[in-house]
DNA sequence: ACAATAAGAGTGAGCGTTCATTCAAATATA
DNA sequence: TATATTTGAATGAACGCTCACTCTTATTGT
């Protein structure tokens, strides 16, 4: 009647099924005829929604980093103690890799790609630990925490909670269960805030 | 008749050179005939050596873990507070990335290949964080430390560790210098000895 | 002379990408 | 309403290129 024809969701059915097929397979061995299968689809409609193999994977990075960028930024501008704020983005990201372990295992796992130009969104993820940062920046001009290298804690947090969610993905791969996140944030934050020192405060 | 194989370090040129050039372009680009070029050797020659791409990889991994390793066990079974015993561990990891950032690069970036039976030499690499657990299990029971979920701080030091260095090669190659390690290690046993609780202790 | 090792052009498989063709729905025509 | 025409999304066989790996020949060492 008007417009185009129906493209009933097929970008998102190439969306998701590349999300199945790296997941499982690897940027590299998941080919566009893989990912072409697993969408129902023709491997030359792929080539209507994306530009190249690389440009799924960018769209992938992109779109997540954005959902992960709101999500910070909704946090950073609450009016509440730095460690409760930190507690939340820890149990965000506990909490969506639970509910979507294919999305964190291409993150995680593809996330240091080489090729420097492309993959313009994957350098914006290694963006977050920025947002740590200004939250504890933030918290110590409050004088709600002590003093400390900014960029030395956030990159170790940020770490922290990456190598967390990886125990978490190879936990689940091997036993098929996992229950290392389930006490995760209350125990980082616990650390951060305390340390390991036994002495009672 | 003086060894049952092998000219002058040919195996040893071509470790070298596949270290240079993966680290430069990664494992996936980096392809056999660059690696023997750099090598100054021919194609052919680099398969007396090794059987195929990947055991480069592996046999890169092997080796490297084989040090951590046994860096690992000579700071474990010494009597000092845990603490110490972390921030050797720390000291270690970050004096070895600024001296030889080549094989970092390599085992942060290709540390997270999904193909899952080969490359023996990355999962064994992923037993690292085990150490760190032992050595806080000790602290533990000798009560230096207090009490905590092993699985979870063990896993967040060492993410911590390749998060420092992952931003330390980040900075190095965006402005050919970096200072991020350069407190590094006292900020992060501080941070784990007292937390960043204002309170004085 | 005889292994042992080096050499590097050749080979073939795999894969990203293209493009001529198809065909059902949308629109125009009568 | 019935029929003709246009549109452009979908298709998938074919293409071209990139490597990992092989294999025959050359070189080196004893």
């Amino acid at each position: 009647m008007m417009e185009k024809k129906e493209q009933v969701g097929k970008k998102e059915a190439v969306y998701k099924a590349a999300i199945e097929v790296i997941a499982r397979e690897g940027f590299h061995d998941a080919t566009i005829d893989k990912i072409a299968a697993a969408a129902g689809v023709a491997v030359g409609t792929i080539y209507n929604y994306f530009q190249n193999k690389d440009d799924i994977l960018n769209f992938i990075f992109q779109t997540e980093y954005e959902k992960r960028k709101n999500y910070y930024l909704e946090i950073q501008k609450k009016d509440r103690h730095p460690l409760v704020k930190l507690k939340l983005i820890l149990s965000m990201h506990f909490a969506e890799v639970k509910e979507n372990p294919d999305v964190y295992r291409i993150l995680l796992r593809e996330r240091c790609m080489p090729r420097i130009c492309h993959f313009e969104g994957i350098t914006r993820f290694e963006g977050l630990p920025r947002f740590i940062e200004e939250i504890l920046a933030d918290g110590i001009k409050k004088e709600k925490i002590r003093s400390c290298n900014l960029q030395i804690v956030s990159a170790a947090i940020f770490g922290a909670i990456e190598a967390l969610m990886s125990r978490h993905l190879v936990e689940l791969e091997e036993k098929g269960h996992s229950k290392v996140l389930d006490n995760a944030s209350e125990e980082i934050v616990n650390l951060l805030w305390c340390g390991l020192s036994r002495e009672k405060r």
